[in-house]
DNA sequence: CATGAATGAGATTTCATTCAT
DNA sequence: CATGAATGAAATCTCATTCAT
């Protein structure tokens, strides 16, 4: 059950101090929230747990935030807001081909999610606690599905505009493109490593035939 | 069925209090069981409620079954075993081209998973309970998704024979012709009736992507 | 301090069958849960004590009771709502002189309330808490107060209608007559057997004060 | 255990701050504390609450007052003892007949405590929890009561001297002169502004009463 | 002197599990 | 077989008290 009482008292500070010079109470707090909340969910986690992992006494929780719930939810926001800036961070750069942007992102969304246990636990947790917290979902909708079709969608109509791609039902659900890699981190939130899948090759496979049912007749594969 | 927990004793229960008068009580409890793990989780999921929902005293789930666990486990197995049949039944013509094969097993998908809220339900369990019943996923690995997979590869591979399909990377993981369909299912899982998806439009993107990527170059679109 | 797990399993049971075989576990727990609050306050008082008193285990409670607060209030109801019956039939001999009654009423008073710690036990209650629970200010009110007074003024008025006693304001505030034995009440409350009163001499005075105020001049004494 | 441990330190009070130039901070906290616990009942109130409305910290309260207890008995003790020269400040003029005396006696009470909010609430507060701190209402029988009713016995036999007032029993309990008051006084704790009594008729008729009770046969009402 | 973040004992409440009937 | 009252371990949350600054 490893320790307990981890470092009682007096050191405990000394010990912080040199630890996380720039991070706050809270954030130390949400960190350790949220491996809590990923390891048993929502109502299997208990405080105590979030506690000892965060170096602090349980009351010291509730100096932060008013309850469970509210730890919860703040915990999963601070974990979304910032994710944009990430997500919007993929294709920057204007320049390039519509390919070559989809490419990115494609393989942005491996880097940064599908391989991302962090990431892959947050979406965990949207998915198990919908539920009993749809408002989350919602945030999560708009915070980062929304523009992240927003940002497909652009990329194929420059394509289609360049005439890289062709023109398909598919624009109307850019998320389609991306399907394999939702697959692939649902297939890991299930089966972890007990069943193995060579992510390199399953992404090569997915660009391969993203690309090759969006592009004109006749060209390369 | 084969789960030897529920079901100890098959007679006795067609001819107990003319209530339900085919299932026999650990059936009855397993639907209960559920519907509540369904809306609740594992852990939020009260046996009290199981008992109320099922119509019967909290108790009696004890004679049934070891404990909660147990309930859960057999609930899981009740749901998954059944399952490969459906699944199965889905392309069992062996006549038709890929394609039709192919649009078959797409639409069943769509039919029996993305729009059946009680396979949603028992998907999202095993997404969010993954961690702490990991043999259930194997179960669920083991007899629906290798399985499934296994279809999809014949076809592939009939569709590679026969000329209707080129030979591509693809066929290694033929999981990615359907992850449009598990996408739509975790949106479904996640933004409920909140964030609307035009299913019908959307299956038709994707059936006419999936074929447009797999068909040899120079078919009809 | 004194045992801490009373009678735990089996002759629990056996105990209770054979004690008070007719009341039930609400009452029971009532029981319990008056001399805990009675002793401590209602804010001091642990429901762990309760239980320990009434011989069950602490969950028992909720099976009858919503929460502490719920305990609360159906222990004064409880209480109040019956001894309404006990102050009626203090005086339902409706013969006698006013003087007869009213010295009737005045003793009764002091035997069932002045001299009866449970009732002021209650009444401490009643008076620490009405605000917090002011509605049951508000029944004790209504259910025994405004009854009593009722009492009183009719037995004022039968007087004056009688000629034995004279007409004067004290009428409209018949709760003066009994005043003396609240603060008798009062005075026990607050210092218990710490500092004596001759309940007997200080209720002679009472009663001879209270009719040699109402007398009409010129009767004896 | 005497009153050392608020205002141990004279000095320095006057000259801090400039906020309440002549109340030390003793006092402001036991101003402070005086409000919560009349409001809540000592188990309920919190010292962050009372530090909030002294406009302390919380710490701070630890430095004049060892604890919630200390902080409470000292609160209680700062009040029963100033009181004792107001109410001997009612009588102080020898002069005037026995029932001047008695009139101011009592209408002062109605003023100094019937009506007055604070008093009432230290009154409560000796009631509900004279249980757990007995050694209060004894400093409080012993500051007020006794004195009081020494007052009201020399009242009395002046009176009896004098000729005004007859020789009865209730000159041995003299709080029977006052207990209409007292009455009142607990009217106004249950029921607070919810059952209205008009004190001024109640306290005529009070001291009506009281003096048709003492004054000897034949004269005037 | 004063602060208020941090602590942790303790209180309330829930609920899986048992068992006498 | 079935019941559901009872249990008590465990979880959440509060708050008096401490102490480094």
């Amino acid at each position: 059950m490893s320790a307990k009482h981890p470092s009682r008292r007096g050191p405990k500070k000394a010990l912080r101090r040199g630890r996380k010079p720039k991070e706050g109470r809270p954030q130390e707090i949400l960190a350790a929230a949220f491996e809590e909340f990923a390891a048993n969910g929502y109502a299997a986690a208990r405080l105590e747990d979030v506690a000892r992992r965060g170096g602090i006494a349980k009351g010291t929780i509730y100096l932060y935030f008013k309850d469970k719930e509210g730890l919860y939810r703040a915990m999963v926001r601070s974990l979304i807001y910032p994710a944009l800036g990430t997500i919007a961070g993929l294709v920057d750069s204007p320049s390039g081909s519509a390919e070559e942007l989809l490419r990115k992102l494609i393989s942005g969304h491996y880097a940064l999610v599908v391989r991302n246990k962090k990431a892959r636990d947050i979406l965990r947790l949207l998915i198990a606690e919908s539920g009993k917290f749809p408002q989350l979902s919602d945030i999560f909708h708009r915070e980062i599905i929304e523009p992240g079709l927003s940002t497909l969608r652009r990329i194929l109509e420059k394509g289609v505009a360049s005439g890289e791609f062709r023109k398909a039902k598919i624009n109307d659900f850019p998320q389609i493109l991306i399907a394999p890699g939702v697959l692939a981190t649902i297939w890991f939130m299930m089966h972890g490593e007990r069943h193995r899948l060579d992510l390199d090759a399953y992404m090569g496979a997915h660009i391969e035939f993203v690309l090759n049912g969006l592009r004109k007749r006749g060209e390369h594969s």
